[in-house]
DNA sequence: CTAGTGAATTTACAACTGTAAACGGAGGAA
DNA sequence: TTCCTCCGTTTACAGTTGTAAATTCACTAG
């Protein structure tokens, strides 16, 4: 993973990841344009926009290069990286024996293409090997029975 | 899913989830043991606890019963539903188009057990009837074509 | 009755978030 | 040359989060 997420350092809200998300398809954008489709979604006035690509800037998650007088924006770091990043980042806190019980509710309520099963199923079918019977509670300090 | 995460009402933050862990595990607690056990993990004043405490009150993640006087403390929802709740809660705000990408990053991290295996794959070989072939992204205002 | 203890409540304060107004500089229209 | 407009920078301000000290309340040991 990139610098930006590497250490739990920047963590994105869920207004930046409105903006991020723009920023990562369109790969390099104005922040003109950026407002523009912004509000075509959201009541953000141009100042707050401008705000949260400052901060995003502050944060390491884009980089700017001044071109005339604007500057176009790019992430520093992958859509993906930042997606597994924060998935990643939430399962930490949840507790390991309940882990799976909550990929299983995100496989039902997520929309998957068959692509998506057909890897899940790949992924799964290999993990199988060597699976533990069992995972360890770590919600209390010593052990925890429950 | 009950009243507290149910219009993403309640954010549970990193430091609340250390906390509501312990009283999911015990079940109901008083501040005392509660403060002893988190101490026990982390570098935090028995003020730091109870603050936290007073917070999860008031967004009706927590309610108290007074015993003699102290408080008993217990949660109003579950750790599946919050763990659930949360979880979905960072995906909505996830590309339509990447989110397969992310659950299959997930699966190849956690630490699943045989169970969580079987359960997933009996899942997805459900999901995969009728599972679209592609599906669209949600980044733009428009529509988007990366 | 009086001071010490344990528990809860109040107050504090900086950093981060959501949201935005105000200000300033530089290029283009008049 | 002068002002308007576009864009970036500064300042703002309330609410949330991390972290905790100070204060108060009530009981228990002297």
């Amino acid at each position: 993973m990139s610098e930006a997420l590497q250490n739990n350092i920047a963590e994105i809200t869920p207004s930046e990841w409105e903006l991020m998300r723009i920023v990562w398809t369109k790969g390099e954008i104005f922040s003109r344009e950026l407002i523009d489709l912004l509000q075509a979604k959201r009541q953000w006035s141009d100042s707050t926009v401008k705000t949260l690509l400052r901060r995003l800037v502050n944060k390491g998650l884009l980089v700017t290069e001044k071109q005339e007088r604007r500057f176009l924006y790019k992430a520093t770091i992958s859509e993906t990286e930042a997606m597994n990043g924060s998935a990643e980042q939430l399962f930490d806190h949840l507790c390991a024996m309940k882990k799976g019980k909550t990929l299983l509710d995100l496989v039902d309520h997520v929309t998957l293409t068959q692509d998506d099963i057909a890897k899940l199923q790949k992924a799964l079918a290999e993990k199988a090997q060597g699976a533990p019977e069992s995972v360890q509670c770590d919600c209390l300090p010593g052990d925890c029975h429950c």
